[in-house]
DNA sequence: CCGGATCGGTACCGAGCGGTACCATCAACG
DNA sequence: CGTTGATGGTACCGCTCGGTACCGATCCGG
């Protein structure tokens, strides 16, 4: 198979590479406050390549949402699974690793719903949709293993208490704290879910 | 009294027109993407005008937020009352009044917190801690008075449950749903919170 | 009626932006 | 070995931005 691995040309390393910087640049400075010039000479590229591999900066941006919403997904999943079966003790886990993330220096909030903020853009609002129906499905199936009346509005019970966690967490002083208050907040609404 | 009313040269009234513009641009279509100059033109003043009273766009900024967090807290805090002094009661009508705003066609979020994501200076920080601060008192009271064992710790749930169904409304097909959603939670939350 | 202050209008400044053109370089392949 | 295509570097373009300087008009108190 003809698949290049350690060249300097590899164009899939190169376009990887190139979202880790604008993942990293956009998240901690906002979306506006960094030009193309400074993602380019941080990634070591020019500026001719991450045009052709991205066509404009909204191009880029739209790239390294959707890479960084399907990552950070796939990250509270395997939180959940990890904690077993039993929904309380997943919702718990999902939670407790949000405090984790809330607890990082760098921490600046979702990094899908700040972007929709900065640039309401057709292509963000619809990145954003998809972003929290993958939430909606991860919360969803919590809700059915715990015995809810209502899945689908208990998960969107839940959703509303996860992003408001992490909205307080990005602007508050002791983010930790909204990552605990969010999960005695969800684990109550799970429990009162039971008919 | 000396104070000027009806005059062409009123400076609060000047001021008052300004913020009224800014407000509505800055939040319609975000605070980068409004330039001082549209702000003056459709206010009907003149750059100068503008830096005499606020120095800066940073100045006019958080002046703006400044009052409309005051404007929006003052808004919920009317609308709970009106309600009553049941605790359910008057956190129904918080998340009922929310659904009316969410319903709006111009609705984008809360305009503060918005404000904060896209330019996270001190300042603006500063005046989101002292909106969600605003908020805690009023939900702090409902909860103190529905006879919560750790009324703060209520609060703050309650508080996240209202930002979230704010922020999902701002990109959500059908706003109005995440008020109800939001209700739902809140008043839950609230009856769990006794012991 | 006049002097000072404030107003709106406009031209302007330096800087930074997103995006493009051109070129020398270098790896890959026949 | 020569061709091809992608790369990094750099200079450049047109535009818009926040902010300032200057001007003539307008209002006000004395």
């Amino acid at each position: 198979m003809p698949v290049p691995q350690g060249s300097t040309l590899d164009p899939d390393r190169t376009r990887s590479a190139c979202l880790d910087v604008a993942t990293e640049l956009f998240y901690a400075r906002g979306v506006d406050a960094v030009g193309v010039a400074e993602v380019c000479s941080t990634a070591g590229i020019s500026k001719q390549t991450l045009y052709r591999h991205f066509g404009s900066k909204d191009g880029l941006v739209e790239a390294m949402v959707e890479r960084r919403s399907e990552r950070v997904w796939r990250w509270l999943e395997d939180a959940a699974t990890a904690a077993g079966p039993a929904p309380q003790a997943r919702l718990t886990a999902v939670f407790d690793a949000l405090g984790g993330w809330f607890s990082e220096a760098e921490f600046r909030g979702c990094g899908v719903m700040n972007a929709v903020t900065q640039h309401r853009s057709a292509g963000l609002l619809r990145l954003a949709a998809r972003h929290l129906d993958r939430y909606r499905g991860l919360l969803a199936a919590i809700a059915v293993d715990a015995g809810a009346a209502d899945a689908a509005g208990t998960a969107e019970q839940l959703l509303q208490v996860l992003e408001g966690a992490t909205l307080l967490a990005s602007t508050s002083p002791h983010p930790a704290d909204a990552a605990r208050t969010g999960r005695d907040a969800a684990l109550a609404l799970l429990a009162a879910s039971r008919t």
